[in-house]
DNA sequence: CGAGAATAGTTTTTT
DNA sequence: ACTATTCTCG
């Protein structure tokens, strides 16, 4: 390629935003427009034609995986190093800035990086020292009150300044004794990494100057999901250059909750008056079918600014809109449809690939069923985000010793681990050490310390509140702590991660632990592959890089673009994704819009762009999967189909579901829920708040139409909705016998090794009778995981 | 001090 | 239904 016709691959309005490249831009970038596309070739012609030091660029996207992509993009498009180019989120970019630093700022250049359980724990510290009662005040919503407070550029202080009430002046209080707490343990949360970032280059007008005469040019991408220190920052950064380039599409606003602020993209044109506005409306992912009903569900959103999509892709097939009983019975139907699309030869309906489908929802309890039906069909699948694995309490847990080792100031993980395996310190004990610690002001770490005298003798009774054999407990610790300390020179970060196994005894109290023990084992094995990124740096570096990435990395960063499996994704984790086939579950009132946004239109707008976001990942087929009933906390009640299916025109669809509500003028509801009882809504107004039994359901038979429901409401004296159970449509499948297991005498056995197609390698966990099969659970190697298998259906063999 | 039992809160979405 | 925390007893 050439440079002159580097930028041939573009249409003319991507064209015209790549050579946009002074002075303020902001691309408003439809879904599916090339905007990956235009980002990388705008970079590669900065560096190519222009001939920008790849060093003065930085470009910042949501998520560490779109850097990834982008990196590796642009390694293709632009022959010379891009090493030095800033590409990350703005998370990790402002860690890196911190880090460097980090002495001018009065901040450990070893600074833990707290995640959200861990910020929760010292929350809860902080209100415990400044007792406030948790049971009066949640501590998440404390949590979340400071969260906010910092994304919206107040600190402590300023928030100490507003008492508009008295939950505010609660939180004040705790508010400042978390900062207290964080900064004595070494440690910052999420937002810090921002908001820290932001004072430094206020504070510091010398280090802001280096960094704003460095970029030359600075980028953001998704910009509709920036909150306000962001998008400070990026301002602070660009004064001296004024090269800021935004992309973003307010249609796709989906982390207001995460105090992302979408007025962001206003005030950026009050900010830059001069800045370009540049639009890009042509899709070139889905076909016209699915862009109409994009279209539509979109337009029917308030607070919106009108746009036009287009393609010239044709109108492809209709959208399937689907009806299940229950989530078992959906999945069994997307499953069904995906073993029908999968399929090759004659009569196939397009011989998709297993990686081509993802199925996505709106809140990860959905992936259960979903699960469990992939197992039973040995379907393979790729599960983004749930439980995710740094949480995984075995790899928090050697975590915290890492960090305690890294940085002996680190309260939290001191706490986890310090009786852990048991080492006889106890509630008491603890306590006590807390109490120590607070009165004179030291970690809890140095307050051991400080109880042991400098030839190592205990001090004096009078300065040690502790039992002999608590003292005893504490400074063992103290001192095997410190004794891998000691030890770090020459080790890499694996030899530490071993040493800290086998030196606190960890090793050995996961292999005497009963339960899951092979797969906690496996676990470990797994967080150290994952550290030997980090083998050739010298360890102390390795470590805090390592710790880093444990922190900032998330579940879809790691997401292979496998071919072998279908994905399970959330909606929110499916933005900036596409697959030619997409099912989206759970199409229902309460779900999408999800029960805690249905009371605020605002909040409603939100989950429609959700959905919005969710139908534009598919480029070929969608499928719009809901229940009749769904199950919330093992109970079931009935579900009424989401506003969001009304919006979409009638002639886009193909329905399985005949005897559901086909539009807003023919909706015949025959059931509804607690939901259904909204006041106000067009849509919904005929909805009652309460279900009729006597309907009967067979299969995909049709049902009768609805009873008159008014005598219902009156047989119900209290006014208290009651849900009545309908009747299945075929007898519940009955729980396998958990006591049947030991009389069984099954064909695998806890501890064999066995081999399978797809997952390779693995370990039988369990092996128990389930109807007329058997279930065996197996902890497969290479980061396949534990899974549930059917013994009929997967070809499991026996090795060895 | 620690293990097992009782109990409460939990399901929005995540860097 | 599940789990994380608190309670109770040895």
């Amino acid at each position: 390629m050439t440079q002159t016709d580097i930028l041939a691959q573009l249409n003319p309005r991507q064209r015209e935003a790549a050579e946009a490249i002074d002075g303020p831009l902001l691309i408003v970038a439809g879904p599916g427009s090339g905007k990956t596309r235009l980002i990388t070739y705008r970079i590669a012609y900065l560096v190519r034609v222009v001939g920008v030091p790849a060093r003065r660029i930085a470009a910042l996207t949501f998520t560490n995986k779109a850097a990834r992509e982008m990196r590796s993009r642009l390694g293709e498009l632009v022959s010379h190093s891009i090493n030095d180019m800033s590409v990350g989120t703005f998370h990790s970019f402002c860690a890196m800035t911190l880090r460097w630093e980090s002495d001018a700022i009065g901040l450990d250049r070893n600074f833990a990086i707290y995640d959200d359980p861990d910020q929760l724990d010292v929350i809860k510290r902080s209100m415990r020292e400044t007792d406030v009662d948790p049971k009066r005040f949640s501590p998440r919503a404390v949590q979340s009150a400071i969260s906010k407070a910092k994304s919206s550029l107040l600190g402590s202080e300023g928030f100490g300044m507003r008492t508009a009430s008295y939950f505010e002046e609660v939180v004040g209080r705790v508010f400042e004794r978390y900062e207290l707490l964080m900064a004595q343990s070494g440690a910052v949360d999420f937002d810090d990494l921002l908001l820290k970032t932001h004072q430094m280059l206020e504070q510091h007008p010398e280090i802001a100057a280096r960094y704003q005469d460095r970029y030359v040019h600075f980028m953001i991408d998704e910009f509709q999901d920036t909150n306000v220190v962001q998008y400070a920052i990026a301002r602070k950064l660009t004064e001296a250059h004024r090269n800021l380039c935004v992309v973003g599409d307010p249609d796709q606003s989906i982390y207001s909750w995460r105090n992302a602020d979408i007025r962001n993209i206003l005030s950026f044109q009050d900010d830059f008056p001069d800045a370009k506005l540049i639009p890009l409306e042509q899709n070139y992912r889905s076909t016209q079918t699915i862009l109409d009903a994009a279209d539509k569900l979109i337009s029917a959103n308030s607070q919106r600014i009108e746009r036009e999509l287009f393609t010239d892709n044709g109108d492809g097939v209709p959208i399937v809109v689907s009806e299940g009983y229950d989530e078992a019975e959906e999945a069994q139907m997307t499953l069904k449809e995906i073993g029908a699309l999968t399929k090759n030869g004659p009569g196939a309906q397009g011989g998709y690939k297993l990686g081509d489908i993802a199925i996505m929802y709106r809140v990860n309890a959905q992936s259960r069923a979903l699960e469990e039906e992939c197992l039973r069909y040995g379907v393979p699948y790729q599960l983004i985000g749930g439980q995710k694995f740094y949480q995984r309490q075995e790899v928090k847990d050697v975590t915290a010793y890492l960090r305690l080792v890294a940085n002996t100031n680190d309260d939290v993980s001191l706490n986890r681990i310090i009786n852990l395996p048991t080492r006889g310190i106890g509630r008491r004990t603890l306590d006590e050490l807390a109490r120590l610690a607070r009165d004179s002001n030291m970690s809890q770490f140095d307050a051991i310390s400080s109880i042991m005298s400098t030839d190592d003798q205990l001090a004096p009774a009078a300065t040690n509140p502790f039992t002999p054999r608590a003292t005893r407990a504490l400074t063992d610790f103290q001192k095997m702590i410190n004794g891998l300390r000691a030890d770090l020179d020459g080790l890499s970060i694996i030899d530490l991660i071993d040493q800290v196994l086998e030196r606190t005894g960890y090793q050995k109290y996961l292999t005497d632990s009963a339960e899951r023990g092979e797969e906690r084992i496996e676990n470990i094995n797994e967080f150290k592959t994952a550290a030997r990124d980090y083998i050739h740096m010298p360890v102390q570096d390795g470590l805090t890089a390592f710790m880093e990435s444990v922190s900032l990395v998330s579940d879809i960063d790691k997401m292979e673009d496998r071919t072998e499996a279908i994905t399970l994704i959330t909606l929110h984790q499916a933005k900036g994704l596409e697959y030619p086939v997409v099912f989206i579950v759970g199409m229902e009132e309460g779900l999408l819009p999800h029960s805690r946004s249905m009371d605020d239109p605002t909040a409603v707008e939100e989950e429609r762009r959700l959905a919005y976001v969710g139908v534009t990942r598919a480029k070929e087929r969608l499928y719009l999967m809901r229940t009749f009933r769904r199950g919330f906390w093992g109970a079931s009640g009935p579900s009424l189909p989401s506003r969001f299916l009304l919006d979409i025109p009638e002639e886009l669809i193909e329905r399985t579901d005949k005897n559901t509500p086909k539009s807003q003028t023919t909706e015949r509801p025959r059931q509804s829920g607690p939901i259904g009882t909204r006041k106000g809504s067009e849509r919904t107004g005929r909805r009652q708040g309460f279900e009729f039994s006597s309907n009967t359901r067979a299969g995909s038979t049709a049902r009768p139409e609805m009873p008159k429901p008014k005598s219902l409401l009156n047989s119900n004296s209290k006014g208290k909705i009651k849900l009545t159970p309908s009747r299945r449509p075929s007898p519940p499948r009955p729980r396998p016998g958990r006591r049947a297991a030991r009389n069984a005498t099954p064909l695998f056995k806890t501890g064999d090794k066995v081999a399978h197609d797809t997952f390779g390698d693995g370990i039988v966990m369990s092996c128990e009778p389930s109807q007329d099969d058997f279930q065996v659970t197996v902890a497969f190697k290479d980061g396949h995981g534990v899974k549930r298998l059917l013994m009929s259906f997967a070809k499991l063999t026996k090795v060895e």
